[in-house]
DNA sequence: TAGATTGTTAATCGATTAACAATC
DNA sequence: TAGATTGTTAATCGATTAACAATC
């Protein structure tokens, strides 16, 4: 019964793995060795082999993979076969694109409502759901059973917004503030920081520059 | 001269590091040893010194680290010094969201224009940046020097973006379109994939139900 | 000087890759 | 059956942690 927990490496690249088996199976392939998916996704075989079957045996010796049960599978272990209730704390850019966005409405991620503080915003809907004023959210919890819990406000707001739906049940929250937002008891939480990725690229650009263009700067060591 | 390509793991540290040493920049902290520094964020003080070194010895024994002086080599680390000139292909949630969002504005990430092919768009601006017609994005291209191609399209028009960007000699792309781009000649790529953050949330979520609600599920080895 | 803390080398740990027996 | 490919164990590699001499 005791088992190890998943590494966060396999976990970060279940999506990836769903992403290109629905691919597949969208262009109608329907067998897949782990050689093939290995080649389209930039990993070994022996890596695929190891981290599906963390999971169980889902292939076939000397066939491969079935696409469309494999995707179902991969599907399944991360809660895709049911609904997740959402709400978004801001209903400013990143709020409204996240509400938006259709990947994952696709999969089963409902968003039920909006929540901001700005008056002029109040009243209206994105895809169907409904902007509410902040002063609102507690009892918005209370009456209904949101399993996660979107940050898109300023960073000042975001540790108010936790806490809240922590105290109110909500099992996880997905945090685009640009803060390390600590976990609450009994919650898992995504730290997203839309602008490390960038940061990050700017660096990879930079490491570049110095190799390339002599190493005059002090930080390559020799 | 030849020097080791600082690892992944390492470049995705580099902007927490950026972000705390900001965050304790503002609140008045100018002395921090790795100790400290590592309790803030959830990493050993080890881990922060071998970080660190790769790119030199900003420390002093007996002291640790001056707080505005390491934020800087790290912002100079990572390019921030100067401007990145970016433009973002598609003006809808996504797009307009990086337009706005502030912590890379204040960072020297500029954006000179957004381009889409909706009429109704086309003429606007966000943030002083105007949204243009996707038929002159090549033009425009030409006749600016872009470093930066931002990719809020649907993943059906990422990858001609992104032709057109590396032909033009953008280096580096920062993909929000839901697919694995692969990298042209020359190029680095961020693949951001929104969703997958949502989805591994979903996961540990779901690993986390199985868990304590008895090892039904087949996928638990016991 | 004594105490503190870095820079850096060595040890450990975990993740990835390789190999191959099992089996479809 | 023969060929192919998985599931799984063993080997390798790289990243993290521990230890400690250097030094402020």
């Amino acid at each position: 019964m005791e088992q190890e927990r998943i590494s966060d490496a396999v976990a970060r690249r279940l999506p990836g793995y769903y992403r290109h088996l629905r691919e597949l199976e969208a262009a109608g392939v329907t067998r897949l060795s782990s050689r093939e998916l290995g080649e389209r996704m930039g990993l070994t075989a022996s890596q695929i082999r190891q981290d599906i079957n963390r999971f169980g045996g889902f292939g076939q010796q000397g066939y491969g993979y079935h696409v469309p049960d494999l995707k179902r599978c991969i599907g399944e272990i991360m809660g895709l076969d049911r609904e997740h209730a959402m709400v978004i704390c801001g209903a400013g850019n990143i709020g409204r694109a996240v509400a938006h966005y259709p990947t994952f409405r696709n999969e089963g991620f409902r968003v039920l409502a909006l929540f901001d503080v700005d008056e002029a915003l109040v009243g209206q809907a994105v895809q169907g759901a409904p902007i509410l004023h902040f002063s609102v959210f507690e009892s918005f919890l209370a009456e209904h059973d949101i399993e996660i819990l979107v940050i898109a406000t300023p960073a000042a707001h975001a540790r108010r917004a936790l806490e809240m739906a922590s105290a109110a049940g909500v099992r996880a929250a997905w945090n685009f503030a640009p803060v390390d937002l600590s976990v609450p008891e009994g919650m898992e939480i995504a730290n997203v920081h839309l602008s490390d990725s960038l940061m990050s690229l700017s660096f990879r650009l930079h490491e570049r520059d110095i190799r390339q263009g002599g190493a005059s700067k002090r930080w390559i060591k020799e």
